[in-house]
DNA sequence: ACGTATATTGCATCCTATGCAACTTGGCAT
DNA sequence: ATGCCAAGTTGCATAGGATGCAATATACGT
């Protein structure tokens, strides 16, 4: 392990949360939220500061800089699935209003690689992304449901099922029913078992071969949108869904699933 | 200056660089093109990935992982101008149909900080975090024109004025004359002198206090709209900026330039 | 099952990263 | 403009981490 390339990581991290956008943090701060000497600070930020991955915005401060959002872009912009669920994102979103998201499976975690803002201001956990647990997210269910079964057993091993609200799923029984009923209805439901009073539905996205590479979710506060008012959105998110699937070179009569 | 945290940014910039999108890199590949031992890449990525900066993506290729997306976006997401800016920026791209961007300036060069694709496919040099030269760019010209005159003087110092094409503005003389053009009519023009046949009209955003924070800008290839169909487009472009600057806190009777 | 390619790890060594202290620079109050 | 103090930078000695090599382990293709 490499310990200074750890520690430069660690200060890109502490001023990706600022808490003051683009004031940023100054050297002594992060010395501090580091426990390492302001000197050795001193000396990773200029290496940071080279690659462009961290500027100063006077003397004192410092903020992210250009090359971590062009690395991430760049590599985004690459993923084929999210470029051609994009206009389908978005039109899912104007039809019905809400919060879209595309997510895809990294190890055992769902990770939010695109999203769509729903009409009224609404403060979520999802960011692009940032990863989410699959025992008690629409998209995780999905995303594992699809998996061979070999894949889903090794998943399902792995994962803690910490619970996070009152409904969350929390043993490997219970989670491996739920699968089954996602598998067998084509779409899963987080009934704010991820988040309090959020409600979410996803639907896999399929490429080629009919591997689900990604989910599309529609989520809604309870408060806009009750469960029963969001399960009768299932029909427009499985269009898309499919739509999705089609564009990315799944055509319906290959499922076998 | 910190050589294996250079070595470990140089990973994430080669993954970056993949041409495989997907597909990812090898040790080896990695190992080849960094000029280092295969051993010295292996612990490099292991830090990498035990941060989620890297993932695997079967045992033997590697690709960026969702660290790197959730820390860039993160901080995007503050910033606040692009937040308030953003669907000036979408309903001008919905208006006009053409591509749009948002710039801010980065020591002396001018920074996508966001962009709407036009209706029509078309490839250009712009990516979110992509730095471009201001002497060239329309929204690089804004940029620095609505810096105060000693940081003007500072920045246009410090340029190397290359060349890109054939209308490439390649001294200082000649770029404080086009400051001066950019200030007396409120907006700057780029006639295919960053890239070939790309014409490109940019305008301030404002703050509160007046300073210019970042430019808007309509880019469009001489093939879909010459330069006098996109010069008509200035008052569009010049209502968006205004429209942006209000939400940014800037209000007209404070302006002394 | 076997051969080969690729990845990982133990180890000795070199060299880098570190903290400390001194020095420099910048900001702020007067 | 000046002085004080806070913050940032740098020289240096040292500790320890990063490195390449070689051996070993693992994975893939036939």
């Amino acid at each position: 392990m490499s310990q200074s390339l750890e520690r430069g990581l660690a200060v890109l991290a502490q001023l990706a949360q600022s808490g003051r956008p683009g004031d940023g943090k100054t050297l002594d701060e992060l010395a501090a939220e580091l426990g390492v000497h302001k000197s050795t600070v001193s000396r990773l930020l200029r290496t940071l500061e080279a690659g462009h991955f961290v500027r100063r915005v006077n003397t004192r401060h410092y903020v992210l800089g250009s090359a971590l959002f062009e690395l991430a872009n760049q590599s985004l912009d690459e993923l084929d699935v999210r470029r051609v669920a994009q206009p389908v994102l978005v039109d899912l979103n104007r039809r019905t209003g809400h919060t879209v998201h595309l997510a895809s499976l990294e190890a055992h975690e769902a990770v939010c690689i695109d999203k769509v803002d729903g009409r009224h201001s609404v403060r979520m956990y999802s960011r692009i992304g940032r990863r989410a647990p699959v025992h008690c997210t629409a998209v995780g269910k999905v995303l594992v449901a699809g998996q061979p079964a070999e894949l889903r057993a090794a998943i399902a091993a792995e994962l803690s099922y910490s619970r996070k609200t009152g409904t969350t799923i929390t043993d490997a029984g219970a989670f491996a029913a739920e699968l089954s009923r996602v598998a067998e209805r084509g779409y899963a439901v987080d009934n704010a078992e991820h988040e309090d009073f959020i409600h979410c539905v996803a639907a896999p996205v399929r490429r080629g071969d009919g591997m689900v590479v990604a989910a599309i979710s529609l989520s809604v506060p309870g408060v806009l949108l009750d469960l029963d008012g969001l399960l009768a959105l299932v029909p427009e998110l499985l269009a898309a869904a499919e739509e999705a699937s089609a564009r990315s070179g799944w055509t319906e009569k290959k499922t076998n699933r």
